[in-house]
DNA sequence: ACCATAACAGACCGAACATTCTGTTTCTAA
DNA sequence: TTAGAAACAGAATGTTCGGTCTGTTATGGT
C-alpha cells in the first residue's frame, strides 16, 4: 500500500535528489567542455574535477569510474539532441523544412556545437574502447533508429528503397561528423560554409518532403 | 668540392642509414597498428615499443618525443597515400574512372584501411592538440591542395565555380572520414556498403569526368 | 529528536606514463 | 687502423593517471 502510494506520488523530489542532479549536471557539463576543448585523450578525471570545481569525492560518489562518467554524459547529450525531434512531433501538423534548411540547421545548432564535438570524441573512442562501446552501443543504436524514424515520418528518399530517407539521413550525419574533424584544416573559415551549402544543395534533390495527402 | 661531390652521388646509402630507415619504418608501422587497434588515447610509447619489438633506446633515439613519432608516422602515411596519384599522373593519358568507381575504390583501398583509420585518429587528435596541429598543419594543407589539384585535372564539378570539383572531392573525403567512425554502429555490415554505394551514386552526377578535347 | 544513509571532502595508492640518463655495440670517415 | 659518432639497450626519474579509502556534513524517515 505504502509502496504504490509512493510510486504514484510524483512530487517526491527531495532536496537531496535535487542537489545530486544539479551536481551531476555540473559534472557532465564539465565533461562536455573538456571533451570539446581537450579531446578524449586529455580528458582526465583531474581535469574534469578542476573544470567543474568539485571535489574528487563528489565526482567518485556520483560516478564510480571514468567510463560511467563518460557514458552518462553521452546519454545526456543524446537525450538533449532528441528533444527538438520530440517537440517537432508534438507540434502536430507543422510542415517540415526543406531538406537543405534541415541540414544547415542541424549543422549549426546540433553538430557544430560543444556537445556535437564532444559526442564525436566519444564516438571515436568507442571505435577502439570495447568496454565503452559495450556500454553505449545499444542506446546509440536505439537513438539512431529513433532519429531515422523521425526523419522518415516527414521525408522520403529519391531512391527505390522504402527506407531511403533513413539511409540519406544517416549519410548526412556521417558527413557532418567528418566535417567536424576537417574544421581545423581549412585555410578559410568560409570554406566550411561552402561545403555545408553544397552538400545541402545536393541532398535537397534526394531527401524530399513527404506529401501529407 | 667534396661537398658537391657528396651531394651528387646518389649511391651514398650507407649500411647505417639502411638500418636506421628500416628501424624507423618498423616503428612507424607499429604506430599505425596501435592507432588503428587501440586509438590515439591508448597509443602509449610502451605499447608501441612492445608492438614493434624494439628497445626503448631505439625508439627514443630515432624519435625524441611522442609527438615527433606521431608526426613522422603521419607524414609517411600521407606520402604513401599520394603515391597512387603520382602513378596516375605518370601513366599519361589513361582516362580516369567514373566518379562512383573512384569513390568506392578510394574507400576500399585507401580510407577503410589500417592507415586510413590511423590517419583519422591523428586528425581527431589534431583538433585539440595544438602542438601536434602546428607540426602537421602546413603539410596537411599542402597535401590537401595536391590531392585537390590531382582530382581537378581529371574531373569537373556540376556547379558554377571553377574549383567545384575540388570542393566535391573534399566533401567526399569528409564523408568517408565520418563513415569510419560510424563503422562500429551499424547493425548490419552490409549497411556500410549501401551507404558508400548510395553516396557514390549521388556524387557521380556532380563529379564529372573532364573531357580532354 | 535521532540515527542511518546519501552527499561530499580530500588524502592516499600502485600502475603507467613520457622523458632523460648512462652505458654498450656497430659502423665509417679519415 | 682507429678515434668518433651513430645506433642501440635498458635502468632511473618524476609526474599524472584512475581508483580506493577514511573522514565530515547534510538530509530525511521514524
Amino acid at each position: 500500500m505504502s509502496e504504490t502510494a509512493a510510486e504514484v506520488k510524483p512530487e517526491r523530489i527531495s532536496k537531496k535528489q535535487m542537489k545530486a542532479e544539479a551536481m551531476k549536471r555540473r559534472i557532465c557539463s564539465a565533461v562536455v567542455a573538456c571533451l570539446d576543448e581537450c579531446g578524449y585523450a586529455e580528458t582526465s578525471i583531474n581535469r574534469i574535477q578542476e573544470r567543474a570545481g568539485v571535489s574528487r569525492g563528489a565526482l567518485t560518489h556520483h560516478f564510480p569510474t571514468k567510463q560511467a562518467l563518460v557514458a552518462e554524459t553521452c546519454m545526456r547529450m543524446l537525450h538533449a539532441a532528441m528533444r527538438p525531434m520530440y517537440a517537432l512531433k508534438d507540434e502536430g501538423e507543422a510542415r517540415p523544412l526543406p531538406a537543405d534548411e534541415l541540414l544547415t540547421g542541424s549543422w549549426n545548432n546540433i553538430v557544430n556545437t560543444p556537445e556535437g564535438r564532444a559526442f564525436v570524441e566519444i564516438l571515436v573512442a568507442c571505435r577502439t574502447d570495447r568496454a565503452l562501446y559495450d556500454v553505449l552501443c545499444e542506446d546509440l543504436l536505439a537513438w539512431d533508429a529513433e532519429s531515422a524514424a523521425a526523419v522518415s515520418a516527414f521525408y522520403r528518399g529519391s531512391g527505390a528503397d522504402e527506407d531511403d530517407a533513413a539511409l540519406l539521413w544517416s549519410m548526412c550525419r556521417t558527413f557532418f561528423r567528418g566535417l567536424l574533424m576537417h574544421e581545423r584544416f581549412v585555410s578559410d573559415p568560409a570554406y566550411l560554409g561552402r561545403m555545408t551549402d553544397r552538400f545541402a544543395g545536393i541532398m535537397k534533390a534526394h531527401l524530399l518532403v513527404r506529401d501529407h495527402a
